[in-house]
DNA sequence: CTGTGTGCAAACTCTTTGCATAAGT
DNA sequence: ACTTATGCAAAGAGTTTGCACACAG
C-alpha cells in the first residue's frame, strides 16, 4: 500500500513538457494520467488530492491545471456555464455531457461527424467545432 | 424620437406566455425581440436597458432572462464558461462563436448537419446536441 | 544560491437570494 | 385588496491574484 514510491517516469513526463517536476505536479500528473481518460472540475481534482494525503490548495490546482492545458497535457472542455472541465484526451473528439450530475465522458472521434460544416463569416476563421450531446435519465 | 409610445402586441406577447406585462418585462422584451435574432448576456443587457433610460436592476434582468427561458421565448447557449447567453431565436440551431470578443452567432439549421450520432449510454437519452464552431481572427 | 512554484487569503466576476417596497389586475 | 414583480444589498459559487515562504536545480 505504499504510494510514496519514486516515479521516475512521471518525471521525464514533466520535464518533457517543461515543467519542474514538484511534489504536488508530480501528484496531480499521477492522479490525472495514471488511469485512462479523465474529466475533472478544478474542485473535483482538489478534494481527490486532498483524499489522498496530497498536500495541495486550490490555487495550485488551478494553476497547474492552467499549466498543463498551455503545455498540451490537457484540453478544456466547455460544456457548463458555469464550471471548467479539463480532459486527459487532448486528440479531437467530442462529449457527452450529463447534466444531472454534472459527467462529462468522451465520444470517440470517429463515432461523431459534422457535415456541411458552413464557412466561417469574412475575417474568421474555423478554430475548433466542438459538439456536446446533452443526456438525461432515460424515462 | 418618442419611445414611449403604447406597444399593445408586447402586452399581448407576454401576457401570451403567462407574463405580466411589467414595465420592465415589456421594455426588456422590446429590446430583445424588436430587432431579430439576438445573443446577450446578462450584463450586456442591462447596460443597453440603462443606456435608453430603462430602470432596470441586474436582478431584474436575471429573472426576467430566466423567466422569458422558462416561458420558451427564449434559449440558453453555452458557448463560454465564465458567461450565460442567451438566444432570441429558440428554434433548432447551432452557433458561431468568435472568442476575441465574446461574440454569438447564429448557424441556420440547414447549414449543417450532425452525422453517426453515437447512441446515449444505457439508462440515458439523448436530451440536445449542440455544436459550436469557434472562430478566430483569420491571418 | 537563484529563480520558480506554492499556499494563503483576499479580491473578483458572474449569478442567485431574501426581504421590504412597488406595481399590476 | 390581493398577488406578483422589482430593487437593493448581501451572499454564494467558481476562479484569479499578490506576496511571503519553500523548494528544485
Amino acid at each position: 500500500m505504499f504510494r510514496e514510491a519514486p516515479r521516475p517516469e512521471l518525471r521525464a513526463f514533466l520535464k518533457h513538457a517543461g515543467l519542474r517536476p514538484t511534489r504536488q505536479r508530480m501528484a496531480l500528473a499521477e492522479l490525472l494520467f495514471a488511469q485512462g481518460n479523465r474529466h475533472v472540475s478544478a474542485e473535483a481534482l482538489h478534494e481527490e488530492a486532498l483524499l489522498k494525503r496530497v498536500g495541495v490548495s486550490l490555487a495550485t490546482i488551478y494553476n497547474t491545471l492552467h499549466q498543463f492545458t498551455a503545455a498540451g497535457l490537457l484540453r478544456e472542455v466547455v460544456v457548463d456555464g458555469s464550471r471548467t472541465y479539463f480532459d486527459t484526451n487532448t486528440s479531437d473528439h467530442n462529449h457527452f455531457f450529463i447534466e444531472d450530475d454534472g459527467k462529462v465522458l468522451d465520444i470517440p472521434g470517429e463515432a461523431l461527424r459534422v457535415g456541411n460544416l458552413p464557412k466561417a463569416p469574412p475575417g474568421y476563421e474555423i478554430a475548433r467545432v466542438d459538439v456536446v450531446v446533452r443526456l438525461r435519465r432515460a424515462r
